[in-house]
DNA sequence: AGAAAATATGTGTAAATACACCTATGGCAA
DNA sequence: TTGCCATAGGTGTATTTACACATATTTTCT
């Protein structure tokens, strides 16, 4: 059964919690994704797809823990992303000299598809430097990364 | 087949892509998120579920679409997301006097859930601000929701 | 009043995400 | 050499997320 919630009780949650990071964060992730997801439409890839080819061309060939690592993503995560870029065509997954390892590489069809959303992440990146300016673009990469330092170092 | 990138493409694509607000906010939330979820593990609650309860807390009796716009937030996700509240028992799902919507409140039990949150919630995040100061916690939260205006002003 | 438009929500489907648990392989020590 | 433990990865399951499409009401216009 539902309950009124004291004014005052919503004050005292909302003071500590309308700063909570997480929450803020979040939120910025749907929005942002959605915004970027709109732009890379005409390539075919989704935003996350598109950060996932960035990386394996950055460092491919390149094994999947460590590839994860990188992205601060759980393994599992990737394993399953990756499987789908690969039913496209777009990546490839072979064994390494370690048996049991995978190895990550782009394929021709993937570095196309990444050559072709280049400029429209671009567009979409323009549209927030637009907006805020790109010393706050920095501003935002600096403190994200010191925040990822820190919950990692626990 | 796999193809070997060229250096001088791997620079090429890393220049214009290592700045990427999506890709770098998307990791942050990552991050941050398991750190808040297992911050609240004590409580049951997940980070997306303190963070539904705080906005349901703050706002009820409201309904659905409502709330999701103000959680920058699809409607449907809002759905499902209740739904498993309810489940649990923490708030209640209602007609209101328009049949066609429905009403969010707090039960008891979500509103016991919440309160026991919230100083686990405020541990985690004093965690962080020791690692980056109120100041620069101050400035990511005011420029990410500067990025959510932009991506919104479309 | 009746039809059309607008509003509020739900469902099918699929991607991204992570945890617990399981298998296969490699390395090292007794 | 064999037996143990560490390492690399996959699977089952569940949550968070959103889009396309469908349904139920309400409102508005003629």
């Amino acid at each position: 059964m539902a309950i009124e919630i004291p004014i005052q009780m919503r004050q005292a949650v909302q003071r500590n919690s309308s700063r909570c990071a997480a929450t803020n964060i979040r939120k910025a992730s749907r929005a942002i994704s959605q915004f970027y997801d709109h732009a890379l439409e005409p390539s075919g890839l989704k935003s996350t797809q598109f950060t996932m080819l960035v990386a394996v061309a950055c460092h491919a060939p390149i094994a999947l823990t460590l590839l994860a690592e990188r992205m601060v993503m759980d393994r599992t995560t990737l394993t399953r992303d990756l499987q789908r870029l690969e039913e496209q065509g777009l990546l490839e997954i072979s064994p390494g000299t370690d048996r049991r390892s995978r190895i990550i590489e782009l394929t021709k069809a993937g570095q196309t598809a990444l050559l072709a959303a280049v400029p429209l992440r671009a567009k979409a990146q323009a549209h927030i430097v637009e907006h805020i300016g790109e010393e706050r673009l920095s501003s935002l990469l600096e403190i994200i990364e010191e925040v990822v330092v820190a919950v990692k170092s626990d």
